[in-house]
DNA sequence: GGATAGTGGAAAGTATTGCTATCCATATTA
DNA sequence: TAATATGGATAGCAATACTTTCCACTATCC
């Protein structure tokens, strides 16, 4: 297929279809003449889950380039690459380094050793897990920490579910994808049904006195 | 206390203060001539917390202004109010309304009516979900839907939790605060113990067979 | 009391991001 | 053979979140 079906295929528009190429998110249709070349489902397929990361999952376009390229590149043999992949998107901040940041930082380190989590120093999450709790002190909203056994505790009951999911799956690159879309979407689908819960419980508590 | 204190206070930039105090994320402070203003604590906190709804909860300028807004001018008398902040924190987009996206709204609906959730039919992280949903069935990651309600499940119980701690606060300005920067950070908390847990769970299942 | 630094506010400038639009030589299709 | 489409390069654009510059004025230090 040529680059016109592929956009009415995904509903992405050919001009962004054409900077995704650009940008390497989705690799190259294979040449047929100077100004032809032909696309198949692989292609249809990468650019789904392409606009899946930027769209849903809110990556930028650098991000989820990295993370694609880390799992659909290497072979996957390696659990390093799945880490990767996932460290890719985790988008990189700047930290405030005070007194509130250290005292985060132990914090986090003291949640991994207690839960007893086999977790890389090198893992982003725990920088931005750090950052968001040296916030929270900072906003003298410290009562927010004795629910934090109970984030983690919920934290932990969904990878298990989603670890044993995704082993379910047969090929590796089957596997790699679901990561990849997991990761991504996941936080959103969570973060949605939270809301939802919230302001269920909300109406129920305060709504009818 | 004058501009530059404020910015010490915080640690953000003057020339922040001054765009946040245009956009109304900040109210002005005190006039006492020309070219002086008087600001208080009372700032310093509006200040750190609206850096803490932009920088960890990734609300755009609009968003954080209107979530204030709505927090903390209208008395919070009525539970609409939260609710409604809560909304203005969940960023609007634009859906696909294909074939896919039928099914997924119709499967939101599902949900939240087997869990018996009273959801108010505006609260717009319905079509935040039903949009992750129909992204993964495009994607054909409909074995995903085997989990969602193992992560409702878990966000009916954080919601639990963080209610019961929320409704323990005294005054309702504290109850305001805290609801702001829960929804927005504690995003981002889970998130990342998300992260933290998968790599666990990943690197037992697979890292040492 | 005079130099120096700081202030609040307005307006214009800037860096980044994520696309869109235009062009063009060549291909395909009607 | 005429209209339309293609791949690729380059330039343009809108939105966002600041930064910079300017200004008349104020506060503060020597």
């Amino acid at each position: 297929m040529r680059i016109a079906e592929l956009s009415r295929r995904t509903g992405v528009p050919i001009p962004t279809i054409k900077y995704y190429l650009r940008e390497g998110l989705v690799p190259a249709g294979e040449r047929t003449g100077p100004n032809q070349a032909q696309y198949g489902e692989a292609h249809v397929k990468r650019l789904k889950l392409a606009r899946a990361l930027v769209e849903i999952g809110g990556l930028s376009i650098a991000s989820a380039r990295e993370a694609l390229r880390l799992m659909f590149s290497a072979g996957l043999s390696e659990l390093d690459t799945i880490g990767k992949a996932q460290y890719a998107m985790t988008p990189a901040r700047e930290y405030v380094e005070d007194e509130a940041w250290d005292e985060a930082v132990a914090e986090v380190d003291e949640l991994i050793a207690k839960r007893g989590w086999q977790v890389k120093a090198t893992n982003p999450a725990r920088r931005t897990l750090a950052d968001a709790l040296a916030t929270l002190r900072r906003l003298d909203q410290d009562d927010y920490f004795e629910l934090l056994d109970s984030y983690a505790e919920t934290a932990e009951r969904l990878a298990d579910t989603e670890i044993e999911t995704v082993a379910r799956r047969g090929d590796l690159d089957s596997v790699a994808e679901a990561v990849v879309v997991w990761t991504a979407v996941g936080d959103t689908v969570l973060a949605s049904l939270r809301r939802l819960a919230q302001e269920d419980r909300s109406t129920r508590l305060l709504g009818n006195p």
